[in-house]
DNA sequence: CTGCCTTTGAAGCCA
DNA sequence: TGGCTTCAAAGGCAG
C-alpha cells in the first residue's frame, strides 16, 4: 500500500491507510495521477501539489512479511521496493523538473490541458490508452519512461524494429533460426540437432529429449508439449515419455494429449532469466515473495532492458504461432485446477468495481482501489479526501464520525 | 497430493 | 470494444 509521503498524520484523521488497497502495481512510477471527470480543476490543482508527495509514496502493497527487511535492503540499492524510486533515480531530471514551482504551473492549464500530458500509445497494441485521451496524465504503463511515447510504436511492445520473422520460420528443419544472439542464455538450445531444433523456448528444459509423441507435426520436438500433467517435470522427459502412467491417468480415461503450453511472455522470460539471482540475493526460495521482488524489478528496469524481454517473447510467440496454428490459449482453460470460487470472485468484485469507477472518472488503471466509497483515485491523501467529500455518502465509514 | 500464493502479459470470452 | 478471466513459471506452504 502506497504510503503517503509527508503529512502522513492526516491519515489518522481519515483513516486512509487503512481505506486504501492496492489495487495493481502497473505504472507506480507514474505518480501524475489521473483524473479528469468531476471536478478536474479542483482535483487538479489538488493533485499537482502533490507531485512532490507523491513521488514518495511508497508501495506498500506487500504484504508478505518474510523477509521483506532483507529483501528491501536488497531492493532499495535499486528500486524495487519502491519503483519509482529508481525510476526517479532514472529520470531524476525530469522528475525534479516537475517539482520545480515553475513546472509545477503546467499542472494548472486550463482543464488539465496544460499538464505536460502526452497522448500515450499503447505499448502493446500501438493504439492509444483508452484514458490517455480523456486524462490528461502522463502515464507511463509498466514504469515505462514517459518520454516512451515520443517513440515510434510498432505493433509489437518495444518494438526494437527487427525485421518480423519470415513465415516460414522454424517451419522448415535446418534453416537459419535466431541465435544466442536472439536468444538469452538461458535459451539453451538441446544437445543434440540444434540445427533441426527451433530456438529453444524459454520454458524448455535443458536435457529435454523428447519422445516421438510430443513431436510436432513438422518433426520439431517443442518444448511447449509437456505432458498433461500441467507440470514441467524432467523425470518424465527423461524417460522419453509424456504420458504418465495409467495408473497415474485414472482420471482421464480418454488417452492423454501431449498438453502445449502457452508461450511465455516478456515478464515470465524475464522471471525465468532472474529468478536464480534474485533467490540467491536474497536467500528466499518462496516463488510468491520472489515473483514480488521481480515484479519490482521489472518496472524498475530501463525501456531498453524491457524491451529486450518484449522482442523475445514475440519471438516465441511468432514460432509458437508457427509451431501450433492450430493451438489456441483456449485448449489449456481448465487445465488448471479451479480456484477457490468464492476468494475469486470476490476478488473480481472489487476489481470490476475498481474498474466501473475508472471509466466513471476516466481514471487510467494506474490508480488504486478506494475502499470506502468502492472508488478509484490515486493513492494522495487529498484526493482520497476530495473524494470524500464529492462523495460524503458514499464514506459511511468517515460520515458517522 | 493438490491448490494457493504472487507477479505481468497475452489471449480468449462475453456483453 | 472494454471488461473480465485464465494461463504461463516457480517453489514453499497449507489443508
Amino acid at each position: 500500500m502506497p504510503q503517503l509521503g509527508s503529512g502522513g498524520g492526516d491519515d489518522d484523521e481519515f483513516g486512509a491507510d487503512d481505506e486504501m488497497i492496492s489495487f495493481k502495481d502497473e505504472g507506480e512510477q507514474d505518480e501524475k495521477s489521473q483524473g479528469s471527470g468531476f471536478t478536474e480543476r479542483d482535483l487538479a490543482e489538488v493533485k499537482s501539489s502533490l507531485v512532490n508527495e507523491s513521488e514518495i509514496n511508497q508501495n506498500q502493497s506487500l504484504r508478505l512479511s518474510l523477509n521483506q527487511n532483507h529483501n528491501n535492503q536488497n531492493l532499495n540499492t535499486g528500486r524495487a521496493q519502491n519503483p519509482q524510486q529508481s525510476y526517479s533515480s532514472k529520470h531524476t531530471d525530469e522528475l525534479e523538473d516537475v517539482s520545480k514551482p515553475q513546472d509545477r504551473e503546467i499542472y494548472k492549464g486550463p482543464a488539465f490541458s496544460g499538464y505536460p500530458f502526452l497522448m500515450l500509445p499503447d505499448p502493446y497494441n500501438g493504439s492509444m490508452s483508452p484514458s490517455s485521451n480523456k486524462v490528461s496524465v502522463v502515464q507511463q504503463p509498466h514504469g515505462m519512461h514517459s518520454l516512451t511515447s515520443l517513440l515510434p510504436y510498432s505493433s509489437e511492445p518495444f518494438s526494437t524494429g527487427s525485421a518480423p520473422l519470415p513465415a516460414d520460420l522454424s517451419t522448415k528443419p535446418g534453416i537459419h533460426r535466431p541465435s544466442s544472439q536472439d536468444i538469452p542464455g538461458f535459451y539453451s538450445l538441446p544437445p543434440s540437432g540444434a540445427g533441426q531444433i527451433p530456438p529453444s523456448m524459454g520454458w524448455f528444459p535443458h536435457s529435454f529429449i523428447l519422445g516421438a509423441s510430443s513431436m510436432h507435426p513438422t518433426g520439431i520436438p517443442h518444448p511447449a508439449i509437456v505432458p498433461p500433467t500441467g507440470k514441467h517435470e524432467e523425470e518424465q522427459y527423461d524417460k522419453n515419455t509424456y504420458m504418465k502412467p495409467d495408473s497415474e491417468g485414472r482420471r482421464e480415461k480418454e488417452p492423454k494429449k501431449p498438453v502445449i503450453k502457452k508461450p511465455l511472455n516478456a515478464f515470465m522470460l524475464y522471471m525465468k532469466e532472474m529468478r536464480a539471482k534474485v533467490i540467491a540475493e536474497c536467500t528466499l526460495k518462496e516463488s510468491a515473495a520472489i515473483n514480488q521482488i521481480l515484479g519490482r524489478k521489472w518496472h524498475a528496469l530501463s525501456r531498453e532492458e524491457q524491451a529486450k524481454y518484449y522482442e523475445q517473447a514475440r519471438k516465441e510467440r511468432q514460432l509458437h504461432m508457427q509451431l501450433y496454428p492450430s493451438w489456441s490459449a483456449r485448449d489449456n482453460y481448465g487445465k488448471k485446477k479451479k480456484r477457490k470460487r468464492e476468494k475469486q470472485q470476490d476478488s473480481n468484485s472489487e476489481r470490476n468495481s475498481a474498474m466501473r469507477c475508472r471509466a466513471r472518472f476516466g481514471l487510467s488503471q494506474q490508480t488504486e482501489w478506494c475502499a470506502p466509497c468502492r472508488c478509484v483515485l490515486r493513492v494522495e491523501l487529498p484526493v482520497l479526501r476530495l473524494c470524500r467529500f464529492l462523495f460524503p455518502t458514499l464514506h459511511r465509514p468517515l460520515t458517522a464520525t
